[in-house]
DNA sequence: TAGCATGGATTGTTCAACAAGAATAGACGT
DNA sequence: ACGTCTATTCTTGTTGAACAATCCATGCTA
């Protein structure tokens, strides 16, 4: 997974149902083909969400601004962000760290999962384009599942969850949703969580999709939420294991 | 509404569900009666409630590190803060204006609003805690009501729903939803909304959470799912009168 | 009038410096 | 040995100045 796909599983949805200028800054704004401020941003959360900035470890200002080569007024500017979509803590005067999700961290982003899935699928109306983007994340993800390539199938279930949020037309619901993924995909890196972990959902995400196509909406949000409930248990089960909390 | 009571309304709520020191630094982050850079971070959003700074207004580095008495540096640090929270927009090379919600962030806001109330009511516990701080609101809007204080009557509505939305237990959904508030707040200000609009909500208010109290959250969901879309209607409708869009 | 150049203003970014709080190590006493 | 206190050291918080990059408005030219 290279830096442009990854880009592209987070910001595209979210830039085709940006309306306004509003949020402007935070979607692609690249000039020419030079990316400004949020380019930085960009660049930390790759590493982040890659697992190689480790969930828990502590960011020194002056070691990361010359790692990448900015200041560390620039470097600060871009842990503002950071935190306030959830992936670095910030604590005055202990400087910033990538978040390490706790067990209670967990239920709630599958609080979050549960009341933003549910409720868009279940209201989303019943022929709506993205649709489309499911169906294809889901053939993605069958496919990458017969060759075992378990990354892949990792990252077309991402592609799928954004997708069907993408289908109540909000933006906003969109940035809150892909923060609280990002979230977890921390959490997941916390227990060595590997991504073949999503295969046994592959199946379950064409049944609600299935669901959803044939007009039962409300049949496959329920479905959605037992699939959640299923998803959040496994990873909590993999915390215990690990001793984590 | 002074200072305090404003961050107790926005902030308060979502100290209580913070389990782990995750977002700490967002919440009432005070050492012994000293705030850090949130203290900047919540001036600007005071005054950006309040109205003083009036929704689009170019807000100028410079003249208003000279304001705060903060230097530039530090500003931009809570312009990114701001930036992500979508009360301020943020644009490259052309700097950082008060948001102007368009009518499109309007019903993007609204559509936020009806997933995470109605879905979080809807699957509320029978008895959860803080239904009395949605009571207590609804009491103080009513008096308020008798005494013509439309502003009190506006507070209190913000903290019923804000009331209503920890009934998910989900800080992070507490954080979104908060956000999306101060948001529709720049949109009132934007259309000199006053506060007596909110007035003919408080009624409904008592309905929705008698409905939820009494054990029919479904219904009391769908009451509040109709709620909101006449309260859309009516922001709207407004806009449409000042010929804003 | 349309297009273009120029200058002024603002933002983007860096650097060096210092203040302030936190973490570590060592001295001390029990 | 253990805990406590202090002093040193490290990191972060913040500032001011400086310069580059970009935008904007003005006025010029065709």
């Amino acid at each position: 997974m290279d830096c442009s796909t990854r880009i592209d599983v987070r910001h595209t949805l979210i830039e085709e149902l940006s309306t306004s200028t509003h949020h402007f800054c935070r979607l692609s704004h690249y000039d020419g083909g030079v990316a400004y401020e949020s380019s930085l941003v960009n660049q930390l959360t790759d590493r982040l969400i890659a697992g190689e900035l480790r969930p828990g470890a502590r960011l020194s200002e002056t070691a990361l601004a010359k790692e990448f080569d900015v200041s560390r007024n620039t470097l600060r500017e871009a842990f503002r962000v950071l935190g306030e979509q959830g992936l670095v803590n910030h604590i005055p005067h202990r400087g910033v760290s990538v978040a390490s999700p706790s067990t209670a961290d967990v239920i709630d982003i599958y609080r979050v999962r549960r009341h933003v899935e549910c409720s868009v699928l279940e209201n989303a109306p019943k022929n709506h384009p993205h649709a489309d983007r499911m169906r294809e994340a889901v053939e993605v993800a069958e496919t990458a599942a017969a060759a075992e390539d378990w990354l892949l199938v990792g990252t077309a279930n991402m592609t799928f969850h954004n997708a069907l949020v993408s289908l109540s037309d909000s933006a906003r619901l969109m940035r809150t949703f892909e923060n609280v993924l990002a979230e977890l995909r921390l959490a997941f890196l916390k227990v060595e969580f590997l991504d073949f972990l999503h295969a046994p959902f592959v199946v379950r995400n064409q049944e609600v999709l299935d669901a959803y196509l044939s007009g039962s909406s409300r049949a496959a949000a329920e479905m959605l939420g037992t699939y959640l409930g299923d998803s959040e248990r496994q990873v909590l089960g993999a915390y215990a294991r690990a001793g984590k909390d």
